[in-house]
DNA sequence: CCCGGATTGTTAAAAGTTGTACAATGTAGC
DNA sequence: GCTACATTGTACAACTTTTAACAATCCGGG
């Protein structure tokens, strides 16, 4: 149901056959739980989002705005923190504009740059739908777990995240 | 960095305060990680495909088909596999129809439906690629893991993969 | 056989994303 | 203060995904 062959294919050129290391039954089934959990979660998500007429891209956009300080971010800084490129993010906040959950500001200082900035609409939005997006959260993801696998798991992947986060900051 | 407002937002709502059960510190930094490993592994992967020509999606496309009897599937089967819609779907193999890696093919006994099926480039391409995949996930993912940590984590989604697949087909 | 409803896959148009180039600044070294 | 170079955000064009509608086909009940 997956995907991305991580096995052996089901005929191997003998060459990469001996050179290949495939993943073991064990590492292929996790391998594929992860990737399907991710790629179903986020599809959960969104869709339970879709009342509030937000997608899950606006409602992280809403999330570090409404944590920065003064809740407002260079347009740079926020393509860094939500992992967009630049002229994506810049497309995406010109809908948000448009629909009022932000507004585009000067920035003093720096004549070049632009602040994304939360407006009351934007907040109040964010106020409303968290509530909703936590409880989605835990029933599809969070409380499946125990305790214990919850901070077994934070403990083995945040190494990941730091290394994926070094390399992307390279390109 | 990563995102979902799950915690309690810096300014709640006295009513909100009393009934939304907010992510504990522990959850919190698990949820995050969780999101952000999941987004830089699939920017890190596509990445590592790229000079292969072939966008994370085709890759997915070839592994299925490659695994399936007879190397096709139908439309529907397909897209159910892949998690995506019909008409994404439809679209996909067009391109990849014209880059002569499948060939959709009728489908004996019932003619509304189409195979797609994957031609002896498409099985060549996947050939030649898996080796080099394998090797992008397990340097980015399951390597940094122990063999405990892996079993470990598939016991813990592996209920959570079936919960969500349980609710995908539902809609 | 024939009807009504469900299923299959495609399509057109709208919406969103990506990559590249660009104009407007900023900044460091001279 | 100039020049060379880096940074900021946008704009355009190409491409991908979504949404909604549709034609063709199948299937079950009368």
């Amino acid at each position: 149901m997956e995907t991305n062959l991580t096995e052996a294919p089901a005929v191997s050129a003998s060459e990469s056959e001996a050179e290949t290391p495939w993943l073991t039954a064990a590492e292929q089934r996790f391998w594929r739980a992860h990737l399907e959990v991710s790629k179903l979660l986020d599809y959960q998500l969104g869709r339970e989002l879709q009342p509030h007429n937000l997608a899950i891209n606006d409602y992280e956009i809403l999330v570090v705005l409404s944590e920065a300080p003064d809740r407002r971010m260079r347009m740079t800084d926020l393509a860094t923190a939500t992992l967009q490129s630049k002229s994506r993010l810049s497309h995406q906040i010109t809908r948000m504009e448009a629909a009022g959950l932000v507004l585009r500001q000067e920035c003093p200082g720096d004549r070049r740059g632009l602040y994304a900035n939360l407006t009351e609409l934007g907040w109040d939005t964010m106020q409303k739908v968290a509530p909703d997006h936590v409880r989605s959260v835990r029933q599809h993801f969070v409380d499946r777990f125990t305790p214990e696998q919850i901070d077994a798991m934070y403990q083995a992947l945040a190494p990941v995240a730091e290394h994926l986060r070094n390399l992307r900051g390279r390109g």
